[in-house]
RNA sequence: GGAGAGAUGGCUGAGUGGUCUAAAGCACCCGCCUGCUAAGCGGGAGUAGGGGGUAUACCCUUACCUCGGGUUCGAAUCCCGAUCUCUCCGCCA
């Protein structure tokens, strides 16, 4: 959410911030009309009240009884009007707090200006695409050769979007988690956190994924409870209605989670293989931080991201993501992808697989979340800047792994930093 | 799932309709004093909103005792509902 006051005092600064990605500059004016109305009533209100309470205290002390039954007439009548003005303050905080859950965070100066992912820069593209003999095959190919990946049983017991990943695939999966988890861990100092997968309503509020994204969550109706679109979600709420300590900032958490996903909006979209699926494993990793750090703490969780890619040693590139096209809380965004030489529109063209998207929130998500710190004892609360960043997606890192390290004669070669996550093996081949 | 108990400030914990403007203690900040590792004394200090203003000061005011309703001139306190926690029983990986 953004800072009320920053709308009241700057409305020209946020109004041109937001068209930047799109939002109607009358959005903004709503929002004034509404607060201005708003606090017009609240004063009101207020005086009424302290008009109130000062009459109360009157009666406790009156002894005379006509005195008394005038003056409690009198107070009722107060009493009534301020019922009625605080129905129509209930009314204009609603419509406020929807008006405000709705708009976007706003783009840094930086963030690069652009209509669609068209547009998204690539900053820097890493290593070499490796040179075939022959004409590297999809993922697809390869797992369901080798017994793998099943992806008709997936579907068969769970529906379009589903997979199973059977041997030698499974145990690949589970080492990059492990592995990932063990960089950002014991390299990087973050702390592991194993989250719930299902969270509450009000933490979707928090990292802004409700209420403009409920159709892509999938919803428990029975227990009202939210199965996680990312680790994101039930990490940054970790802290939530908190004022943490001086000196406990920055935080740094990494955090295994399933992820599930509708994906209604990309129907028909990525239907073959891995690339989207309804759940999909995800490391992520997730920063709190004093507000003067949070420029420089994006750099450095991309840098943190980007170490994976380098260790794994398959090619990748940095995209910065341009106005149009960043997510709807962040002000700066950079997504990492890695190269799939099974992919594309040809056989053997190649295509870059988004593994990766870091975002710096400021404090967007933490006044949403209310998160805040103090500097010293005794100082007034702030909030905090949030920030994260996958460290990686699991499904197009399988992809990536399969096709990249895919050998002519089918097998696929496990990639050195996780042959002792896999008891020593070094290639997998057919059962 | 059944029965019961409870939820008060950063923490502990009193408070059963009106000086609650929430006691007291711990922790915290400032000052004083004493040269014994620290104690004593005095003072200060919550969060959020609104109004004023000589506009980072300061003043006034409202709300907040888990949350939401209700009763009342007036609710931490009484009533209803929800949530959460704990105890016991049952079931269970």
């Amino acid at each position: 959410m953004l800072d009320i006051r920053l709308i009241r005092e700057q409305p020209d600064f946020v109004k041109e911030g937001l068209s930047k990605c799109g939002v109607a500059p009358d959005k903004v004016d709503e929002v004034l009309r509404c607060d201005e109305e708003r606090r017009a009533i609240e004063t009101e209100v207020s005086e009424l009240r302290a008009k109130r309470n000062a009459g109360s205290k009157e009666i406790g002390k009156l002894a005379d009884n006509e005195a008394r039954e005038a003056f409690k007439t009198e107070m009722r009548l107060i009493g009534d009007k301020i019922s009625e003005l605080d129905l129509r303050r209930n009314e204009l905080e609603e419509i406020q707090s929807d008006l405000m859950l709705a708009i976007p965070n706003i783009p840094d100066p930086e963030m690069p200006i652009g209509a669609d992912d068209r547009d998204n820069p690539v900053v820097r593209v890493e290593g070499e695409p490796r040179k075939f003999d022959f004409t590297p095959k999809p993922h697809w190919e390869i797992g369901t050769d080798l017994g793998i990946l099943d992806i008709e049983r997936g579907v068969k017991i769970s529906g379009s979007r589903f997979y199973v990943l059977k041997g030698l695939g499974a145990a690949l999966q589970r080492a990059l988690i492990s592995w990932f988890l063990d960089v950002h861990i014991q390299t990087q100092g973050y702390t592991e956190i194993y989250p719930p997968f299902v969270v509450k309503e009000e933490c979707l509020f928090g990292t802004a994924q409700l209420p403009k994204f409920r159709d892509n969550q999938y919803h428990d109706v029975e227990d009202d409870l939210w199965l996680v679109p990312t680790a994101e979600v039930p990490v940054t709420n970790l802290h939530r209605e908190e004022i943490l300590d001086p000196g406990s900032l920055p935080i740094k958490y990494v955090a295994y989670t399933p992820c599930f996903r509708r994906e209604k909006m990309s129907a028909g979209r990525d239907v073959r293989g891995i690339k989207r699926g309804h759940q999909f494993d995800k490391v992520e990793m997730v920063k709190m931080v004093k507000p003067e750090d949070s420029r420089e703490e994006l750099i450095s969780l991309l840098d943190d991201a980007e170490e994976i890619c380098r260790q794994l040693k398959i090619p990748y590139r940095v995209v910065e993501v341009c106005t149009g096209d960043k997510g709807f809380a962040n002000v700066r965004q950079f997504d990492l992808e890695l190269f799939a030489p099974g992919q594309g529109e040809n056989p053997g063209d190649g295509e870059w697989l988004e593994v990766s998207s870091c975002s710096n929130f400021t404090d967007y998500q933490a006044r949403r979340a209310n998160i805040r710190f103090r500097r010293e004892q005794g100082a007034k609360p702030e909030f905090v800047h949030t920030l994260n960043g996958s460290g990686l997606a699991l499904p197009r890192v399988m992809i990536a792994v399969l096709e990249n390290y895919q050998n002519a004669d089918g097998s696929v070669t496990i990639p050195e930093v996780l042959r002792s996550y896999m008891g020593g093996k070094e290639v997998i081949t057919k059962a």
